[in-house]
DNA sequence: TTAATAATTCAACTATATTTGAAATATTAA
DNA sequence: TTAATATTTCAAATATAGTTGAATTATTAA
C-alpha cells in the first residue's frame, strides 16, 4: 500500500461519525445496509450521511451497489486488511524484534506470548 | 481501546507529514531522534514540526524525553500494536469468518453465514 | 402519468486544522 | 554573565473539513 492511500484511509477513519458508519457496516457483514437504514441507525441527516458515505466509498473503505432506488453499502474488509498489514509493516520496520504482534518471519519464534487476539 | 482514542490516533496518522514523522521514528527504533534531526531529515520548518510533534505526542503515538536542550522523540510501538488490535477486532466484528487473515481461495464464496437481522 | 420515496448534489455557512514568522523559554558554551 | 542553540508558544493568516436545508435526480407505486 502506498503512503497516500494509507493517509486517505486514516482520514476516512479519523471521525467519530465515519468510524460509527464503518463499524455498523462491519457488523452487518455481507448484508450491508442501505443509506436510509444507516441514517436511521445513527440518527444522521441524509445529506450529512451522504457526504461521509461518499468520502468513505472514494477511499475504498466501503462499496456501494444500487438496488432499485436504494443504495446498499458494505464494508470493504479486504482493504481494511491491507491497511492492517501496512500498519504492521510500519510498526515493525527496522525493528521487527520489537513488534510483539502476529506476523513473524519464517522460522522465527515469538519472544513473548502476545496479548493480541487471533482472528 | 475506546473509540475516541482510535479516532485521535487516526487523526494523528491522517497527514502525510505526520505519517512521515512516525515512519522515520519507527526506523530509528530505540535511538529515536531529537527534533532538529527530524526537521533536517524531513525538511520542515521547526514551528511546523513542533505543531505536529505535539499532536502526535498528545495522542500517545510518540514519546518525548528531554536531553539537555534537545527533545528526543521516539515512536510508541506498543500503542500502534493496540491500534492494530482494535482495527482487527473492528474488521472482524460479528463476522470473524469473513476476515481473510484466515485463508480463503480467491473467488471462493463463503457459505453466507450472515444473519439477516432487521434493524 | 403523477405522486411519493431514496438518496445525492449544491450552495452557504460554521468549524477545525495547518502553516508561518516573530517572540519566548530553556539549556549549554564561551 | 553573555551569547548561541534547540525547541516551543503565540498570533495571524490560509486552507480544508463538516454541517445543513433546498433543489435535483432517479426509481417505484398508485
Amino acid at each position: 500500500m502506498r503512503k497516500s492511500s494509507a493517509v486517505t484511509l486514516f482520514e476516512s477513519l479519523a471521525s467519530g461519525v465515519r468510524l460509527d458508519i464503518y463499524r455498523l457496516l462491519v457488523r452487518k457483514g455481507l448484508d450491508g445496509l442501505v443509506a436510509g437504514e444507516i441514517a436511521a441507525a445513527l440518527d444522521l441527516p441524509p445529506t450529512n450521511l451522504s457526504f461521509h458515505l461518499k468520502a468513505m466509498t472514494q477511499a475504498g473503505l466501503l462499496t456501494v451497489e444500487q438496488e432499485g432506488r436504494f443504495q446498499r453499502y458494505r464494508a470493504n474488509l479486504a482493504l481494511m486488511q491491507d491497511l492492517i498489514a501496512y500498519l504492521t509493516e510500519e510498526c515493525c520496520a527496522g525493528n521487527p524484534e520489537q513488534c510483539a504482534i502476529p506476523r513473524r518471519a519464517k522460522g522465527t519464534v515469538p519472544r513473548t506470548p502476545s496479548t493480541a487476539k487471533t482472528a
